[in-house]
DNA sequence: CAATATTGGAGAGTGATACTCTCCAATGTC
DNA sequence: GACATTGGAGAGTATCACTCTCCAATATTG
């Protein structure tokens, strides 16, 4: 497979599958003469990846080669792997610059608003995780935006967001470790997406068959 | 307040709130001479939720100021302010270059795998819905990266989502119309993140309590 | 009232990101 | 043997979100 057939299976322009391989996020291709290398299902697989992480998962091309590093390293636990994948993850959405936080000052809060609360419920989490962080941003955003966004609204939340990792979870397949922390890396990355999809459209249907609408109906697409 | 002060009381430095002057995120002070303008708690206001909407929900400018219409807009219903801040959200993410699916001849898929399942559940929503459209991307995003996304996990994804929808809908104020498509722009945008949030930490909290882990711990923080 | 600071306005410059284009000689293909 | 393709590298492009520089016209302060 030339790399015009890799362009041809996958849809990605020659120019970007080049700039790819010299970026690193795409393996190279055995070389055959100076002017030909051989291409084959891998890198198809590969290249396909690259595009869902970016294109649906909203990835930067540097976290998807962090992510992709994450499930090709071979000697890692599918819960390590998630915890990297997590990492990995929170790298880009936003550099906190510690704007208006009256208690962001040691690097680390020992104790948050979102720490007793994930405590509260009895989740075990890394006390130290960043995603504890994200959590404590976005809340008081949603605070400071006026959203009411309580303790108990919280809850109902977290009882979804449970149910959702646990049908994470259980849908990781025991039969390899290599298969369990791409399943592992890979969903906690695309189904994202499916999930904001979902809510958007359960909303739409909350919205509707209760009647809250107060005048008119959807408007047209 | 002089737009320093406008500026320290946001921590947005003055080159910025000029800058979001000009893009015409924020509306512009009250002329009070030819080198000066009189800003108030509406522009401090305003700033604030632009950054909570660019920084926490990840909105390019360009979708924060469609978004900020949307909830200043004065005749709109809340479940037409939902439709306007969900196909805001859609204008960016990605610009979907109809690449690989066999099935995207015409414009609008009449029917699709999404819309098939969403019928199924009886949800009532809006099938030309772009929403919709952006799930199928997600799904068949999942197929291709070889998660096993089937309609039986995805119908559990589903109940988690309608009981999140439920609570979303549920929280939107009675009050004014105003206050309602406020909260329901702001929280499908500002939400979400929360959500992502959560669902982060309840899959390490069940992977961690049902032993899921072959071998090591957490790694550290 | 004079020295100094700040303002609005506009334009240009910056750095990051993700490509896309151009060239080239070496090779492959017909 | 003519023509197309390839790998490799560099440079160019477009978008985004600022950030910087300038300026003369005010404000503020001593």
């Amino acid at each position: 497979m030339r790399i015009s057939d890799l362009s041809e299976a996958t849809g990605v322009p020659v120019a970007t599958v080049k700039y790819y391989l010299r970026e690193r996020l795409l393996h190279p291709g055995e070389v055959v003469s100076r002017t030909q290398a051989r291409y084959d299902a891998s890198h198809v697989e590969r290249l396909t990846l690259v595009r869902a992480l970016t294109e649906v998962g909203g990835l930067s091309l540097a976290t998807a080669r962090r992510v992709l590093a994450a499930i090709e390293e071979p000697d890692l636990s599918p819960l390590d792997a998630m915890a990297v994948a997590q990492r990995s993850l929170l790298g880009e959405p936003d550099a906190p610059p510690e704007d208006a936080g009256p208690s962001c000052d040691a690097a680390g809060p020992p104790d948050s608003r979102s720490r007793r609360f994930v405590a509260g419920r009895g989740w075990q989490v890394h006390p130290g995780d960043p995603v504890l962080d994200q959590l404590d941003a976005a809340w008081e955003a949603c605070d400071r935006a006026g959203l009411g966004l309580d303790e108990e609204r919280m809850a109902r939340y977290a009882d979804a967001a449970e149910q959702i990792g646990r049908t994470d979870v259980e849908s990781v397949p025991r039969t390899s470790p290599q298969a369990a922390v791409r399943q592992v890396v890979l969903g906690t990355v695309l189904i994202d997406p499916v999930l904001v999809a979902l809510r958007r459209l359960a909303q739409q249907h909350v919205a509707v068959s209760t009647g809250s609408s107060s005048r008119s109906g959807m408007l047209g697409p």
